[in-house]
DNA sequence: TGGATCTAGAAACTTACCTCA
DNA sequence: GCTGAGGTAAGTTTCTAGATC
C-alpha cells in the first residue's frame, strides 16, 4: 500500500510517501509468509527526478525531490509491523524433508498410554521378514470370493498399534523407499500398497493441518496490519489538520526506525512528525538539519494519493499535483 | 547434445466406508 | 433406529523428474 502525502506550498510543492508496503513473503527457509508494515517518509540526496535508487540491502527507494531538482532532506521514518515467527511453509515437492525438520511440528502425536510400547518400534530396527501381507491378500481375495465376485469396498481399520508404527516412521521419513514400505509392510501386516496409501493420505493430512495453521496466521497478521492501518490513517489525518508553519525537520530525531528490512539500529517507533512538530513548536528554529534549507516544505495543503501495492519499500514519488 | 518416450512416485482430487454424537 | 458430520482408507487423474533411446 502506498499512501501519498503531500506537504508544501503550490510555489515550491514537495511530496513525501507514505509507503505501507508489506514486505516479501518469507519463511524460515526463505519463503513464506513473515508480514511487515512499514511506514516511510524517505527524502533522498539524489537529484535525479523521479528516480529510483537501491539500498546497500536490495531495497528500492525512490528519489524524493523538489520540482526544481533540488535534494531533499531525508527523514527516515519508520513504523513497522512484523510478525517473525517462523512458520513452515507448505511442504513442497523439492524441499519437503528439509523444511519438515524446521519449526512446527505437526506430526506431534498425543503420547498415550500405549505410547511407550509403540516408541521401541523403531522403524529402522525392522527386519525384512517373510511377506506376512500376503496373508491379507489371500483373506481379502477369499472375501471377495464370498462376496460373489463383486467387488465391495472393505473399510480397513488399522489397529492402534499400526498406526502409532506408521505414526513413528512417518517421523523418521515422510516420504518412503521401496525398502522401507516393504519393511513397515512386512512388520505390520499389511500390503506395501496399504502402507503407501497410508503414508499418502499422512502426508495430505499433514499439509492440510499446515495449511489451516498458515491461513489462521496469516488472518490474524491481516487484522493486526489492518488495525495498524487505520492507525496510521488517523495519524495522517491528525497531521493534516496540524499544518504547521514552522521547520519540522530536525534531522537528528528521525533516525528511529521499527522496520526490519531497513536496519535493526531502531528500537522504539516514534513518531517523527509529531515529535518534530512539537520540538519546532517549543523551539522553532531549533536544530541543525537541512531543513531550514526548505521553510515551507509542510506549508502547503496536504494531499493524500492512492493506495498502491507495488512492492516493498517502493516509495515512487507522484507526479506533481497542482493543489 | 537435445528431444521424444517411458515409468515411477507424489500431489491433488474424489469416493466410499465407518464411527459417533 | 435414523441422520448428518467428520475421519480416513483407497481409487483416479495429473504432474514431474529421472532414465533410456
Amino acid at each position: 500500500m502506498e499512501l501519498e502525502l503531500s506537504l508544501g506550498d503550490s510555489l515550491a510543492p514537495v511530496k513525501h510517501t507514505i509507503t505501507l508496503a508489506p514486505a516479501p513473503a518469507r519463511t524460515c527457509n526463505g519463503e513464506g509468509h513473515d508480514l511487515a508494515l512499514g511506514l516511510g517518509v524517505t527524502p533522498t540526496e539524489v537529484s535525479e527526478k523521479d528516480s529510483q535508487r537501491t539500498s546497500p540491502r536490495g531495497e528500492d527507494i525512490v528519489v524524493l525531490e523538489d520540482d526544481k531538482g533540488c535534494p531533499q532532506v531525508e527523514l527516515p521514518v519508520g513504523a513497522s509491523l512484523s510478525c517473525p515467527m517462523n512458520v513452515v511453509s507448505i511442504q513442497t515437492r523439492s524441499a519437503n524433508s528439509e523444511v519438515c525438520k524446521q519449526g512446527f511440528d505437526v506430526n506431534a502425536v498425543p503420547v498415550d498410554d500405549g505410547a511407550s510400547t509403540v516408541r521401541s518400534l523403531s522403524p529402522s530396527s525392522m527386519q525384512l521378514a517373510e511377506v506376512p501381507w500376503l496373508h491379507a491378500v489371500e483373506q481379502e481375495a477369499s472375501e471377495d470370493e464370498e462376496n460373489g465376485g463383486g467387488r465391495v469396498r472393505k473399510k480397513l481399520r488399522l489397529s492402534k498399534e499400526q498406526s502409532a508404527f506408521l505414526e513413528d516412521s512417518f517421523k523418521e521419513h515422510s516420504t518412503l523407499t521401496l525398502e522401507q514400505k516393504s519393511n513397515i509392510a512386512n512388520r505390520l501386516s499389511l500390503r506395501p500398497r496399504q502402507v503407501e496409501v497410508w503414508f499418502q493420505n499422512r502426508r495430505a493430512r499433514t499439509k492440510l493441518k499446515q495449511t489451516e495453521t498458515d491461513c489462521e496466521y496469516l488472518k490474524r497478521s491481516c487484522q493486526t496490519l489492518t488495525l495498524e492501518n487505520r492507525r496510521l490513517q488517523r495519524e495522517v489525518a491528525e497531521l493534516r489538520a496540524f499544518r504547521p508553519t514552522y521547520p519540522l525537520y530536525n534531522h537528528h530525531l528521525y533516525g528511529v526506525r521499527a522496520c526490519p528490512s531497513c536496519d535493526n539500529k531502531a528500537t522504539t517507533y516514534t513518531n517523527p512528525l509529531l515529535v518534530t512538530t512539537a520540538a519546532a513548536v517549543s523551539s522553532p528554529g531549533q536544530g541543525t538539519s537541512p531543513a531550514s534549507a526548505m521553510p515551507t516544505l509542510f506549508s502547503s495543503r496536504p494531499r493524500f494519493g492512492p493506495f498502491t501495492t507495488t512492492g516493498h519499500t517502493v516509495l515512487r514519488r507522484q507526479p506533481s499535483a497542482t493543489s
